[in-house]
DNA sequence: ACGCGCATGTAACGTGTTACATGATTAC
DNA sequence: GTAATCATGTAACACGTTACATGCGCGT
């Protein structure tokens, strides 16, 4: 499991709120991992029980109080003993495909159009990636450090988990291409 | 929700046994939805309840005796009502990212092995992919019949998600090997 | 007056995972 | 004899999803 993994490398990258830890969960971290404010603050109540993280209540003007967590040292060390953990590769889950096979003893028009509107889908969510590498990782590759400066190391690796989720939208949206022309093969009369 | 109309999918192509759909699962279905006897078991005794299957006892001899299970009229109905409602496009979640941002504060070297694994694992499960395509799919890609045949929709589609797998592989090993360049741009020395 | 953004939570339910449990036959 | 394959299941627990619930302040 990996939840608790997940929000300990976000209050390391900056502590936060759990509101605001949802809301990371729906832009970078949610580029690979998914939560809802519920699970988090579930967890979080049981991270703070374990030690994991501590709290400390901000008053706001304007806005209602927050209490933001920080990474504790147990935090840190059990974070540290499961990047030392070995973990399985693990396989997709997809419902697509499943329709996608279940389209042969169905109406494949439908299945055509559940497959544009995921490829669509894909093209928004890649740009909206690529928007974000413009923005957040500019100029040139290598940054304007020396080599080997390890105040990069964050910055890097932010920017290569990105990658692969440009990577994984391109090849959803050529495989769904893929899909589209086959169906048409036996598609477009029946 | 999808195990059940992966089952129902499953079950059109050919029918089977609990035991032999959990094989399946670490087969062809399991390119893209993994489920284990004990939760396929479990689906197919709720799926019998409400009459989405037909069980036969079958004797076996030299071997226990089977529940061959088929698909029934108001599954079919199920499977039907299921491919015609739109689903969402959902996230990728890879316990993998969440520790390339997690290095950041640990030893990189430790994730460069397991990285280096993770390569491994997907290297070898894109040959299984690519030794099944040219068992189960030799010949021309425009099948021998006449355009438009529908008897070969099935295994069309099955193709076509193979593929699928056999590119989210590849997408997989380039991407690690983005990783793992990324990582030695800081990683070797220290 | 109404809705949106911020902020935190509870409850119920469904699904997935892990461990335990049984028992026959075949192959080494 | 001992392990592997075939075949079916129960139980407990962890995790994820959906719905419900509250309340303030700001903008229109």
């Amino acid at each position: 499991m990996a939840l608790e993994h997940a929000i300990l490398v976000s209050l390391l990258e900056k502590p936060g709120s759990g509101y605001e830890l949802a809301r990371r969960f729906e832009r970078s971290i949610g580029y690979f991992w998914t939560a809802t404010h519920q699970q988090i603050y579930r967890v979080l109540k049981r991270m703070e029980n374990d030690g994991w993280v501590d709290v400390r209540d901000v008053p706001q003007q304007g806005r209602p109080d927050k209490k933001e967590y920080s990474v504790a040292d147990l935090g840190r060390a059990a974070l540290s003993s499961w990047l030392q953990d070995p973990i399985e590769p693990e396989s997709v889950r997809h419902d697509l495909a499943v329709k996608i096979r279940g389209a042969a003893f169905d109406d494949p028009a439908v299945l055509t159009r559940e497959v544009e509107r995921h490829r669509q889908a894909h093209r928004d969510r890649l740009a909206h990636y690529r928007a974000g590498e413009t923005r957040d990782f500019p100029g040139p590759e290598a940054s304007t450090a020396a080599p080997g400066a390890p105040l990069d190391a964050e910055r890097e690796l932010q920017h290569v988990v990105l990658r692969g989720g440009i990577a994984y939208e391109q090849m959803m949206i050529d495989w769904l291409d893929d899909v589209l022309a086959t169906l048409a093969r036996f598609g477009p009369s029946r």
